[in-house]
RNA sequence: CGCGGGGUGGAGCAGUCCGGUAGCUCGUCAGGCUCAUAACCUGAAGGUCGUUGGUUCAAAUCCAACCCCCGCAACCA
């Protein structure tokens, strides 16, 4: 029985194109699927837009459209930076289908049942410039001795009607969860803070909104529409077909993980478990929470001008450059910095001549030298034996570390076999063996190959592209390249009674040139 | 006392939960090799781990106080 794996990406807000968070966000959830499925699960992947809101409203406005279309223009183009870099998605949300309406309905009538929602009264000051209520405590008095918000905008007594969510019922059981599986919300920090901020106390939670319509509809009103964030979560669900029982829901649900960004914890360790606790559907078994990406230690920004598209970066050096440049300069969990300068660096260093040239240059040898013939027969000294092991070893250290989604570790131990592969390239000589004893050579060089070819494999989930063409290069099937496959005892048997020959290898990790000065 | 993240060789980081020779990459210097994508391999220099105090046989790691940097209004993961 295969065990199933269901991740999720946060819906991405499309009231503008994508920025490198978003693509950092997919790319990462995609290597972890690629990852899984690799690793033999029954894997299910969803993305997608979240489109409704109060801001879609407004942003459609300005410039002349509706919010529907501005939806449609903008959740294309978030399909397709997927599409571009190579995100595996299987399921593409977008929260303006019908089914996710009818989805949303249905666990809001779940949470209804269960005596959850009420409708009140939600009044305070509010910002109308910030869109926000704030408490008393908040406010600060201008020159004039007005009350003004914390951002210094004006403020006026409001009153509005809302629908509210029982949020405070649910704090002893989200606690209570929380202690349950630790590993709920990860990496720890974020833990640490939830939990602090369920254990200051929970307030129930306005849940609708009368001052615009482009939502969800309320049930059995006409003038409420759901708060966002209601809807949005709900789109883990609606994907797998809630409220039917699917075969799909069955399946998959609960989720194995949703990534996302560190701004969003609050509202997928909190209000989505509550929600669903409400709506008695099991809630997911974990939240990640990864960090930000800045530009040379800047938050990117649109006031700043340094937002970056990452469409730009991936023509520019590569989507699997850009890949695995992401996964691995950055400890997934935490911020980091990104340039156009490390990605080269780090692209040069390790995908062009570390590890790409240890592929060419083995590569090279077997055609130039075995005339691309492969041997199974050649006798294997301890030294080869050693680097094999070693090799297997830090797979199975990449394995385990992108089990818990530390890619960069997973990628550090990668690459501490391709040292060990080019350092024992240069001990064992092969190019001086060639004269002296050929057989030895040819024993070297097969002990490189079978090294590559399970270097490839292991990191396929990263850079799926240029893995593949390496690998078809060496003539392993496309569908023997699972990890369970790296360990098959007669693969090598196989591919030499199919009559395989190498060809004239192509470099599939070309070096990158350094970008010009940039201004400061 | 608002909240959070961080301060480790020239640069960027890991290690901190579960104390015990301070690790990695880039850069620099010296040497080796020539199969390979002017790539590869070896060695070296370089750090009182923000500061002060405490606990301990032993602290980057635990405790206390303090200093500095970055986020926490908007666009925004």
């Amino acid at each position: 029985m295969v065990e199933p794996f269901y991740l999720t990406t946060a819906i991405s807000y499309p009231n503008g194109p994508p920025h490198i968070g978003h693509a950092y966000e997919a790319i990462a959830a995609d290597v972890l699927a690629r990852f899984q499925r690799q690793m033999g699960r029954d894997v299910r992947f969803q993305t997608g837009t979240d489109e409704h809101g109060l801001k879609m409203d407004q942003k459609a406005r300005e410039l002349g459209t509706t919010p529907r279309a501005l939806a449609d223009e903008m959740s294309a183009l978030f399909r397709n930076m997927c599409d571009t870099m190579n995100v595996s998605y299987d399921r593409f949300i977008r929260t303006s289908e019908d089914a996710h309406h009818n989805a949303s309905q249905a666990i809001w009538k779940a949470m209804q049942e269960n005596d959850d929602l009420y409708l009140d009264r939600y009044e305070g000051w509010y910002s109308i410039r910030d869109e926000a209520y704030y408490d008393e405590s908040e406010l600060i008095e201008g020159e004039g001795g007005e009350k003004l918000s914390p951002q210094g905008t004006p403020v006026e007594w409001t009153v509005e009607e809302s629908w509210f969510f029982r949020l405070s019922k649910y704090q002893e059981p989200l606690l209570q969860m929380y202690r349950d599986n630790p590993e709920f919300i990860q990496p720890e920090s974020r833990r640490n803070e939830v939990m602090r901020f369920v254990e200051g106390g929970l307030r129930d939670l306005s849940v609708s909104r009368t001052s615009f319509d482009w939502g969800v509809r309320v049930p059995d009103t006409d003038n409420h529409v759901m708060y966002v964030w209601v809807d949005a979560l709900t789109n883990y669900i609606t994907g797998l077909g809630y409220p039917e029982k699917t075969p799909e829901f069955e399946t998959y649900w609960p989720a194995n993980v949703h990534l996302i960004g560190k701004d969003i914890v609050r509202f997928h360790a909190v209000y989505w478990p509550a929600f669903l606790m409400s709506a008695k559907v099991a809630v997911p078994k974990q939240v990640f929470a990864h960090g930000f990406l800045l530009n040379r230690g800047q938050k990117e920004s649109k006031s700043l001008g340094n937002v970056t598209n990452p469409l730009d970066l991936a023509e520019a050096y590569g989507v699997d450059t850009l890949r695995y440049f992401l996964m691995r300069e950055v400890t997934f969990g935490q911020d980091g910095s990104y340039s156009r300068e490390a990605i080269v660096t780090r692209a040069n260093a390790e995908l062009a001549n570390s590890f790409g040239n240890l592929a060419q240059r083995t590569l090279s040898m077997i055609f130039k030298n075995m005339d691309g013939v492969l041997r199974s027969d050649c006798e294997m000294a301890l030294a080869d034996q050693q680097l094999l092991e070693t090799v297997m070893t830090r797979i199975a250290d990449l394995q385990q570390s992108f089990s818990k989604l530390a890619f960069s570790e997973g990628l550090e131990a990668w690459m501490q076999a391709v040292f060990a592969c080019n350092q024992y390239v240069d001990d064992q000589a092969p190019w001086t063996l060639r004269k002296t004893n050929p057989e030895r050579m040819a024993a070297v060089l097969m002990t490189l190959f079978r090294a590559v070819r399970a270097l490839a494999m292991a990191v396929q989930p990263v850079v799926p592209a240029a893995a593949s063409k390496l690998l078809d290069q060496m003539g392993i099937p496309a569908a023997e390249r699972s990890y369970a496959d790296i360990g098959n005892a007669d693969w090598l048997d196989a591919l030499i009674a199919r009559g395989f020959v190498l060809e004239k290898p192509e470099g599939v990790f070309p070096r990158l040139e350094m970008p010009e000065e940039e201004p400061a």
